[in-house]
RNA sequence: AGCGAGGUAGGGUAGCCAGGAUAUCCCGUCGGGCUCAUAACCCGGAGACCGAUCGUUCAAAUCGAUCCCUCGCUACCA
């Protein structure tokens, strides 16, 4: 028996937590937690909402509300939402509270006593209309270095330049639009670089860390470290503790990491034992985990660990199991990007077991996984129901049925091999499981269902009902040690269905008390069985499938022959002005009149190729419907038609051009049915054009046929897809060319 | 283009770090068994030159090199 310490990532209260969070750092603590309280280890499992930071602000202001609404209203949720999951935290706590406020400002004092503290004066944006500092994402402004417009004033999204306050051109205040001053304001900083040494030992040991945590961690350390600044112009966390500092807060990265010490204590004190937190965090006996996604690992390997050092006499972290991230429908699972999926809205149409075990078995703890709801239809029905839940209503049930109650259990030798196979099942889970492998512990889980399933039907209960029903009862007795072994292992991933497994089993007593230790131990002979109801249902949707599934919006399909081209929207077009773009070396900014009311606004990385006057008056080719990008900073509507013969070891880019006079708007789609609706521009590159020339009917490059040569210049643009060329034209005479030289087979983008 | 991940039977995967004898599991498919059970369960078959090439080795899915392809993030891709 010992103790260990969970510490689980801080959800940002910003948003509900959605399956990502849960299958990336909520479950897998929780599991390990139910393990280790299985295993008779005492567990203190923390963690809670991170509150702080300008995106709540931002957020509290959009809403014309306070943060600490946003904060708490954020918390509320996701603190149900965890409890509806059935993850047991010691205490969900959040930063927005008192103890956290006074440990957070007493290591802040701490670290200053020590040294690992120092003022450095900085610049700052400071709006003298909003009478405030301004956080680098409210100020924007053009890039000095590529001229991109409504760049934030920390760093340029488009040419991926760090700015410093002063650096950005035309800054402006996004909250009131005023150019904010560059004031000098003076900051913490952290003295990290102090730390190199201490840290590179701390990980040297650490052959436990799963690969990618260790192999990052230390890319960070040989890159040396930075002294970060740790305090922030803004009112909106916990105050600097030091006179005439108001109007400054410690920013989040130091702030939330204390979280975990902090909600410690705060525990401690809540159960009456105030300083319980010390038996977890002052005793080197005891492990300390974190479980946090992929993109946290540097703030739990690095600075968090500086911080113990730099306080002293506190437990440095043991391991950091860091999760991958799951990707739902090929992107992402987060909230920016609009694919989540919500903890509240999953558990309004599943149970909370479904879910855990879907997000067991298909964890990204190795790799990114993907969650899709036809997969976990398919592993539920599967593999959850049909074996595991079936095979425990059918030793239930027929037990039930058959005897009413627990019957005679079999002399020892009769179950010998069963209980052996429990043993090694027993043996391979708890190996995986103490190292974190969560899913390969409930595949052995899922094995013992396995063997379970088999043993009954091999045992033939149900025959030797009639031919002996003594014996039946032996063989019932011993499938239900396997049932009370299964809800046992299950338990960490499932625990309210085994829960109710083991009322069934009328065993009495918890689960958790029961343990690993008694797992295997007989059942109570006699013991009156309750009527089971199947503890697992099938999970079926058809309109929910629809509904759910159908978040990347199923496009209106093309098929057959030419479909990749069919979906393009091609036009003959005038570019009609020339310009070059504010912001980049190579890009022209055009605008296109293709026979819409006013001409298209387009970007061409072209400068390299043509001269302006050489680009002004011309016809070209567009590809009218492919859905508007910025290129640098500038919409692009569209894009010209080019062929490159780089792929036949060329170096020419030529724009296309029609052969023949046509008006502005006159749809090349070489007499085919196209598609108006918008398209990407990966799709765009699905289509094969190619470039060549003809000679007698034949398209020069892969001597391929074409299936008419109507009034074809020498050289000519054709569609191909499989074993079909046709020329790419108005379908009137007017086919896509080029101007002059390129080699045979040139492709076109 | 840069970074990351990955290419193993029709689909999805394990194994790869610590190289060895019939390459795992799930779905699907074909055939059989059973009838206690949620049309579930059990057994058996077919189906993979482990992305390509070269190399190291007695031995390569596994190690090294090169290349090809896919996906994600990023981008002066239009």
């Amino acid at each position: 028996m010992s103790k260990v310490c969970i510490n689980i990532a801080w959800p940002y209260a910003n948003g509900k937590i959605h399956l990502g969070h849960v299958a990336g750092s909520l479950l897998p603590p929780d599991i390990f937690s139910r393990y280790n309280r299985l295993t008779g280890n005492e567990v203190l499992m923390v963690g809670g909402s991170d509150q702080h930071g300008t995106p709540i602000t931002v957020t509290a202001e959009k809403e014309h509300t306070t943060p600490e609404a946003v904060a708490e209203r954020y918390h509320e949720i996701n603190k149900k939402a965890i409890e509806d999951l059935d993850i047991e935290y010691s205490l969900f706590n959040k930063t927005h509270c008192k103890t956290h406020y006074e440990v957070v400002q007493k290591l802040f004092l701490d670290l200053l006593d020590r040294g690992y503290l120092y003022i450095k004066q900085t610049d700052q944006y400071y709006c003298v209309d909003c009478g405030r500092f301004l956080p680098d994402r409210y100020v924007e402004g053009i890039c000095p270095t590529c001229g991109a417009v409504d760049v934030r004033s920390d760093q340029c999204d488009t040419c991926g330049t760090t700015l410093e306050p002063g650096d950005l051109k035309e800054p402006h205040c996004i909250q009131c639009g005023n150019v904010p001053d560059v004031r000098q304001t003076e900051h913490y900083f952290l003295r990290l670089s102090a730390f190199r040494e201490r840290l590179l030992d701390f990980i040297a040991d650490k052959d436990h860390w799963r690969s990618n945590v260790k192999t990052f961690t230390q890319n960070w350390l040989n890159e040396g470290l930075t002294d970060r600044a740790i305090t922030r112009d803004m009112t909106w966390g916990v105050p600097v503790p030091v006179d005439g500092w108001d109007g400054k807060v410690i920013y989040v990265w130091f702030d939330a990491v204390i979280g975990y010490l902090s909600a410690s204590i705060e525990y401690s004190k809540m159960i009456g034992k105030p300083d319980y937190w010390k038996e977890f965090w002052q005793d080197p006996a005891v492990k300390h985990y974190y479980f946090v996604g992929k993109d946290n690992i540097p703030f739990h390997s690095i600075i968090w660990p500086a911080i113990l050092m730099g306080e002293g006499g506190l437990n440095l972290p043991y391991d950091i199991p860091a999760n991958e991230y799951l990707m739902f429908g090929g992107g992402k699972l987060s909230k920016s990007r609009g694919g989540a999926i919500d903890v509240p809205s999953v558990l309004k149409k599943y149970d909370a077991d479904l879910v855990r075990y879907y997000l067991s078995i298909n964890m990204p703890d190795t790799h990114d996984s993907d969650f899709s709801w036809e997969d976990f239809k398919i592993k539920i029905n599967n593999e959850l129901v049909s074996d595991l839940g079936n095979y425990y209503h059918r030793c239930l049930s027929f037990t039930q049925k058959n005897f009413g109650s627990i019957p005679d259990a079999a002399p020892p030798e009769e179950s010998a091999e069963v209980m052996e196979k429990i043993g090694s099942i027993f043996k391979e889970y708890d190996e995986h499981l103490s190292k974190c492998d969560f899913k390969k512990a409930l595949k052995a889980v899922m094995d013992l269902a396995h063997f379970a399933n088999k043993y009954f039907d091999q045992s033939k209960p149900w025959a030797l009902l009639k031919s002996d029903k003594e014996a039946c009862g032996r063989v019932m007795n011993t499938n239900l040690r396997i049932v009370k072994a299964l809800a046992v292992m299950s338990w960490p991933y499932m625990p309210r269905s085994s829960e109710k497994i083991w009322e069934y089993l009328a065993i009495g007593g918890t689960i958790e008390e029961c343990g690993y230790e008694g797992m295997t131990s007989p059942l109570p002979r006699g013991a009156a069985m309750p009527e089971p109801v199947p503890v697992y249902k099938k999970v079926e949707f058809e309109d929910e499938k629809e509904k759910l599934n159908k978040v990347p919006a199923a496009e209106p399909d093309i098929a057959g022959p030419f479909a990749d081209f069919r979906r393009l929207d091609l036009r003959a077009g005038t570019v009609v002005s020339v310009q070059d773009h504010p912001d980049a070396d190579k890009l022209y900014l055009l605008s296109v009149d293709i026979g819409e009311e006013s001409p298209r606004q387009i970007v061409a990385g072209l400068k390299a190729y043509y001269p302006r006057e050489r680009m002004l008056g011309r016809k070209v080719l567009v590809v009218s419907n492919l859905k508007p990008a910025k290129l640098r900073g500038i919409m692009s509507s569209g894009m010209l038609l080019a062929a490159d013969d780089e792929d036949m070891g060329g170096s020419a880019v030529l724009l296309l051009t029609p052969s023949k006079e046509v008006p502005n708007g006159t749809k090349f789609s070489s007499g085919m049915d196209s598609s108006p609706s918008r398209i990407e521009y990966k799709d765009f590159q699905r289509a094969v054009l190619k470039v060549s020339t003809v000679r007698d009917g034949t398209f020069v490059a892969g001597s391929r046929k074409l299936e008419s040569a109507e009034g074809c210049p020498p050289r000519a643009v054709a569609v191909i897809d499989g074993d079909r060329t046709v020329l790419l034209s108005d379908g009137n005479g007017s086919v896509a060319t080029v101007d002059s030289e390129i080699r045979d087979g040139a492709g076109v983008r």
